[in-house]
DNA sequence: AAGACGAAAGTGGTTGA
DNA sequence: TCAACAACTTTCGTCTT
């Protein structure tokens, strides 16, 4: 694929590049220039692109997958005719693990096919991709074999999951999207997320806000000059160090925002509100904070001014 | 009339005694 | 286990465009 080999931004040449593969894109971090936009792969990923090059992963037979329930394997304790030459304590120890296994994975085959299946529901429903929904796959069988789904709703274990992988794979998804696309309460879903991460030890970083802006300014209709001029308001917010302990998709909004008034592309407080799931109150106090901190003031008043000025010119 | 602004009270989670 | 705390939300009144 022509995109393999673009190790370089063309426009600034920054080599800070995102691969954004639930989009087919290529986004520079630095300056936010899609590169690439027609790579969309509609056939099965079957090469690995990823650094590292696992030689020993090779297998025969079908490759096993965390979105089927027993990985696309069987697991059995043979039956009677393998334990005739094994003597009586033996045959009913064998006897016992017997049952014990078969209503074990009975039950957590009935928990994990369901919880599949809602899994493929709801990664088709945020058009994820394939590999977020394997990590997702694969966190919930964890969490089932840790008998942590117990006391919980398979649904909004999975939506913590899937909110879980997104995150680990730097393409996250907001609470509320998830919530819409799973019907859960957004509350019930951090919930989950939080119980599931800590009792697996789940590392997962605090997301970055620019994994937002994209997504965010695409919806508003925004245009590559104001979203790059959002991720350099962005960063340069990141170095001041007003952002620790900030919500990051407060902070992507607000950036969005200023990046909207200083390139002539005006979006309400609302209009992003809603975008972004964060109130017009947070947008606001993250706004003021910037701009009073980058010396952004005058710059924005003069942009006012000049507004005012064009509309009178138009009588 | 709509948008922007900010004060005040409430929510749910984290932290440290 | 509980209280203090920070970030964010909800609500609402006021000012600006």
């Amino acid at each position: 694929m022509a995109t393999d080999n673009i190790k370089k931004c063309p426009e600034c040449g920054s080599s800070n590049l995102y691969n954004n593969k639930d989009k087919g894109e290529i986004v520079c971090r630095s300056c936010g220039l899609v590169i690439d936009s027609k790579n969309i792969s509609l056939g099965k990923e079957w090469r690995d692109f990823e650094e590292s090059d696992d030689s020993e992963m090779r297998r025969s037979g079908a490759p096993t997958s965390y979105t089927k329930y027993d990985l696309g394997m069987g697991t059995a304790i043979g039956s009677e005719s393998d334990t005739f030459s094994l003597d009586k304590k033996q045959r009913y120890k064998l006897q016992r693990l017997k049952r014990w296994q078969k209503r074990l994975s009975t039950v957590m085959e009935k928990n994990l096919k369901i919880a599949l299946g809602e899994l493929r529901r709801l990664s088709s429903f945020l058009n994820l991709p394939t590999s977020i929904e394997e990590e997702a796959g694969k966190i919930y069988t964890e969490a089932v074999q840790k008998n942590l789904v117990r006391g919980r709703s398979i649904e909004s274990v999975v939506a913590g999951v899937v909110y879980a992988a997104c995150r680990r794979q730097n393409i996250p998804r907001t609470l509320d999207e998830i919530s819409e696309a799973s019907g859960i309460d957004k509350k019930e879903i951090g919930r989950s997320y939080r119980y599931i991460t800590r009792e697996l030890r789940i590392k997962i970083l605090p997301s970055n806000p620019v994994d937002y802006i994209s997504r965010f300014a695409s919806v508003l209709g925004y245009g590559p000059k104001t979203q790059s001029r959002g991720i350099e308001i962005l960063s340069e917010a990141l170095s001041l160090e007003l952002t620790s302990g900030r919500g990051p998709i407060g902070i992507a909004a607000a950036a969005l925002y200023i990046a909207g008034l200083l390139e002539g592309e005006r979006r309400t407080q609302r209009d992003i509100s809603e975008v972004s799931g964060v109130t017009e109150v947070t947008i606001r106090n993250r706004y003021k904070e910037i701009i009073t901190k980058l010396n952004l003031e005058d710059e924005i008043k003069k942009i006012k001014a000049k507004t005012k000025e064009a509309e009178e010119d138009d009588f």
